[in-house]
DNA sequence: TTAATTGTTTGTCGATCGACAAATAATAGA
DNA sequence: TCTATTATTTGTCGATCGACAAACAATTAA
């Protein structure tokens, strides 16, 4: 291949945007907030993501691809039904109070306020939230399937309840409520599931 | 009083600015958008109102004592623990999915995403919600005192999952959820609570 | 060695941001 | 009527926004 290398790290500079759009959110990080957290000129940043959006969007995309896609692999990989949703919660609350990175969820809150022009990366995020609240549902749906959940159970309140709560952690972390308060709520959460659940 | 008298009418000008914060938040409701709604130059808001921040301020005072004050009042009106903790929620759903008025809570959503210099009204609305936070525990503490609530009840951890439940409504509201599906979600969310409580 | 390709440096672009100065207009009290 | 006070109109300010053009540098393929 031909041309100039590179002289940066361009993964590096992707996750030092990543972390300054998680801090700070899409529109309340500018250009020259990014150019101070990567350690490049702007017209390099261009060269090297297109856009202000277009490095936005890729920062998010290696969010969910890692940390951020918590959910999906706890929803995946436990048997229970029960216990799938209380590590997702767990999980959660690991992630948004990590005391090295910013608190709260990229996802949740990277793009709460935004212009009428920047309407896109708001829906695009809210897409992202609407999938999740789909596959927290699915999962208790399959709970049923596998007879861990009784047959009459309303899977679409629980499914939202668990997305209400989902992202309500999020906004408490953001404030700076502790880890541990947070993972003493999500054992309150737990209960409406485990009685829900089908003793054995 | 001498002097020219104003040809607008202030509090219906406050309202609308409180509706343009509300939808779209503070840095995101430029002054244009403002004069916009507001229908008059921007000279004349600042004459009116000192600075954006200063209206911005006024119209958050505005919102927690109407409808946005909701929660006091729930809290502070049922003689019921249960019924208080329901009663602020299902008015949160309410509120949050009005209609003909922005989704979601002012309080939590206007000023998530903020630049460094506006980090005070961040700070501002954060200690609103933590102060929001403590008045739901004393009212649990409060249930507790009253016998209606088991002298061994967790007080902080159920306070702090009604939070987490309180502004996940919030973003969910936001995200378009349906008020039926938040409601429901809320007589799920009401499990614990109801569980904690003394039977008679 | 040359041509093609890509990265970097430097400077600047037009648009928009929040904010206000100055001039003018309308009221109340002396 | 005159003065003091307040509101409105008009225009514009410096700062910052996201974005890029042009010139130059470094690499590979021919």
């Amino acid at each position: 291949m031909a041309g100039r290398p590179r002289e940066f790290d361009r993964d590096q500079a992707l996750k030092q945007a990543m972390l300054a759009f998680w801090r700070r959110g899409y529109e309340s990080t500018s250009m020259s907030d990014l150019v101070a957290a990567l350690g490049i000129a702007s017209a390099r940043i261009y060269a090297a993501f297109g856009s202000k959006e277009d490095l936005f969007r890729e920062a998010v995309a290696l969010y969910t691809a890692g940390d951020g896609g918590f959910a999906d692999l706890a929803l995946r990989q436990e048997e229970d039904v029960a216990a799938a949703i209380e590590r997702m919660l767990r999980d959660a609350v690991m992630l948004y109070t990590q005391p090295d990175s910013p608190q709260g969820c990229m996802v949740v809150s990277a793009a709460t306020n935004c212009s009428e022009q920047n309407d896109g990366v708001l829906e695009w995020l809210r897409a992202q939230r609407h999938e999740r609240t789909q596959s927290v549902m699915d999962r208790l749906r399959r709970g049923v399937a596998d007879g861990q959940l009784g047959p009459d159970t309303d899977v679409d309140a629980l499914g939202d309840f668990y997305a209400v709560q989902l992202h309500g952690i999020s906004v408490q972390a953001r404030d700076g409520v502790p880890r541990e308060r947070l993972l003493a709520a999500v054992r309150v959460a737990m209960t409406p599931l485990l009685q829900a659940a089908i003793k054995r």
